[in-house]
DNA sequence: AAATCTTTCAACCGCGTGGCC
DNA sequence: TGGCCACGCGGTTGAAAGATT
């Protein structure tokens, strides 16, 4: 009964990935490109299902990857756009976008639910829940709850914002410069990252898989640490996770700076093939993301408009616009 | 030092959706 | 129009690591 799996079960591998399918699988996407993941595995000889080999490319190898400790900046923007969005973690990713939803949703819920229950717990007996995952309302009481809870995202957010820049809220979009759309600033990454794939697909053929194997027996977070280590922008430094340069690339503390002019036409002009189809992937989830420009429009267009949320509410039709919730 | 408990996170599973025929 | 297929998403699981007793 029920769907059937997506694949044969019958000498499929499971479990984790060791570095050696890792680099079958980065060297096989270098060369054709994410995508047709169903024919990623009889292609590579990877004893793996198409799922698992996209999943462990969009949440492990996939260039542009962060890992390791969230910022304070991460965090609250999770948090916020948790209540804003609830568990649309994709969509929350799309704003994050060295993240991957895997690894928010998993922050989210080891680290952030307790947090955010300690906070509430903290605080008097009154429902001051503000978040999504809660006991079943009715449709009214949603739709208000709703409105609530967007109302009260919004000014988090933006006093979250001003927390981290007390000396000025953000002229524009403080969304610039990583926004999804900034696509010059996902082109840089990638460029780097497939450089370093490359660099890593050059040390794997001159050593051994055995001593590439001795060098992971922290089984694959190491392999594919390695693949951006090289790099120069290492997340190694994850432990102690690079605010700084984390948020001058996000542009939150620098709003004069436009990431996407950062970036040189001779970066974006030397893309490789590979990079231009990760770019096609990343335009790919782009499309996604649409309906949340209007929330960031309104989130900080207008920040100083508070009260008018309802009305802006009202405006947001459902009927107008079926896809924002 | 060993046993037990807790936490973390990579990976899996099943469902929804959109494209193609 | 309906069925099939591939992909993407969110919830869940389980092994490993870390903390505690």
């Amino acid at each position: 009964m029920g769907r059937p799996p997506c694949c044969d079960k019958v000498g499929v591998k499971k479990g984790p990935w060791t570095p050696e399918e890792d680099i079958i699988l980065v060297s096989y996407i270098q060369e054709h490109g994410p995508g047709n993941w169903r024919s990623v595995p009889t292609n590579t000889g990877l004893l793996r299902c198409s799922k698992s080999c996209r999943l462990r490319w969009t949440n492990y190898l996939r260039p542009g990857i962060k890992r390791g400790n969230f910022t304070d900046h991460e965090e609250k923007m999770i948090i916020h756009l948790q209540a804003l969005l609830g568990n649309r973690w994709a969509a929350i990713a799309s704003y994050l976008p060295q993240r991957t939803d895997n690894d928010i949703k998993n922050y989210w819920n080891t680290h952030l639910k307790k947090k955010l229950k300690k906070l509430h717990t903290g605080l008097d007996d009154h429902n001051q829940d503000g978040f999504s995952a809660s006991q079943p309302i009715s449709k009214g009481q949603w739709e208000r709850r709703l409105q609530t809870d967007i109302h009260m995202a919004k000014r988090a957010l933006c006093e979250a914002l001003s927390l981290d820049k007390p000396s000025q809220l953000p002229e524009s979009n403080p969304f610039d410069g990583y926004h999804p759309y900034t696509r010059p600033y996902q082109a840089s990454i990638y460029a780097s990252n497939a450089e370093n794939i490359a660099r890593l697909l050059e040390n794997w053929n001159k050593n051994s898989p055995k001593s590439v194997q001795k060098n992971n027996s922290q089984n694959t977070q190491n392999s594919s640490n390695n693949l951006v280590i090289a790099n120069g922008s290492s997340p190694s430094t994850e432990g102690a996770t690079t605010p700084d340069a984390f948020d001058s690339l996000l542009s939150f503390n620098s709003p004069t700076s436009d990431v996407s002019q950062s970036v040189s036409v001779d970066e974006t002009a030397n893309l490789t093939p590979e990079m231009n189809l990760v770019q096609d992937e990343s335009k790919a989830d782009l499309e996604t993301q649409v309906p949340l420009t209007f929330l960031e429009k309104w989130l900080f267009e207008d920040g100083a408009t508070q009260g008018q949320d309802v009305d802006l509410i009202n405006n947001m039709s459902l009927e107008d616009n079926p896809g924002y919730f």
